[in-house]
DNA sequence: GCAATCAGGTACCTTGGGGTGACAAAGCGT
DNA sequence: ACGCTTTGTCACCCCAAGGTACCTGATTGC
């Protein structure tokens, strides 16, 4: 009897959960991946509450939906907290949480790492690519 | 040399290179936290080399197209090696570089500290969910 | 010739992310 | 009454990820 299909074999981190909180924590992770969540925490991470259209200014080029959105996710995962201040024009300030400013601080050391790598991934790429393209002339 | 006028107001990863170097670390990243990168890159850094048919074996429930998108995505970045052995069926060896086990080291930490923190992300949801629901009774 | 194995490739479909632009409620100045 | 700002929501679009299913090409064994 070899390869039973099921258990912990190694410490994968993936293979360890089940699939529901394995997808909870890809979600959770992908938006320090994807492409403003870990900005949009970031800032809020380092400067304060802010308020959405400070965000809005801050975090180049994204739009409102996107800004709207992320906040929501980042919101919903325990990252930030929205806080309504009734006020003159309505005032809404985002802030992170001590869990997002953690989850920062773990992944820093991996943007980090990857940046200082990024001569090896641009390396990498030119040359599978270069080679791809020679078997594939067309 | 690189033309990346990068405006570094604070030390945001994402704030702190040109969007093009951004997106190639977000892109590798991306890997890590998709539905099968990291475990397959995971089975390779740990088991030696792998053919094809034995990883479509270990990492449960992939499909052939699945897997073999990963596996390219992760040769392109120089994360494995594909070797090919002339043999009586075709062989196909797929392993782990340096750098991908380097990245399997960096990335393991995140995902050990999110699993730890997972009941606070389920119940953020909850709560969240729960305030949701009742201001909007769909 | 025919089936089986290994390592893929290709077509088709569904989902979801993200962008744009228009619109909405709330209060203020004029 | 009208328009301004602020904080969104909604409708519509395109694109990429991932799943299913089927096809290819090389080779051995029958």
């Amino acid at each position: 009897m070899d390869g039973a299909s099921d258990g912990d074999r190694h410490d994968d981190p993936c293979s360890v959960l089940s699939d529901e909180r394995q997808a909870l924590v890809r979600e959770v992770l992908a938006r320090m991946v994807d492409k403003w969540g870990l900005w949009v925490l970031s800032e809020l991470s380092e400067d304060g509450p802010l308020r959405f259209s400070r965000l809005l200014e801050r975090v180049d080029r994204i739009s409102q939906k996107s800004l709207t959105a992320t906040l929501r996710q980042l919101e919903r995962d325990g990252l930030v907290t929205r806080t309504m201040v009734a006020q003159v024009p309505i005032r809404v300030d985002y802030a992170a949480t001590p869990l997002g400013r953690s989850l920062i601080d773990h992944v820093h050391p991996l943007w980090l790492w990857a940046i200082e790598r990024l001569p090896d991934f641009v390396s990498a790429r030119a040359i599978y690519d270069a080679r791809t393209a020679e078997q594939q002339p067309s």
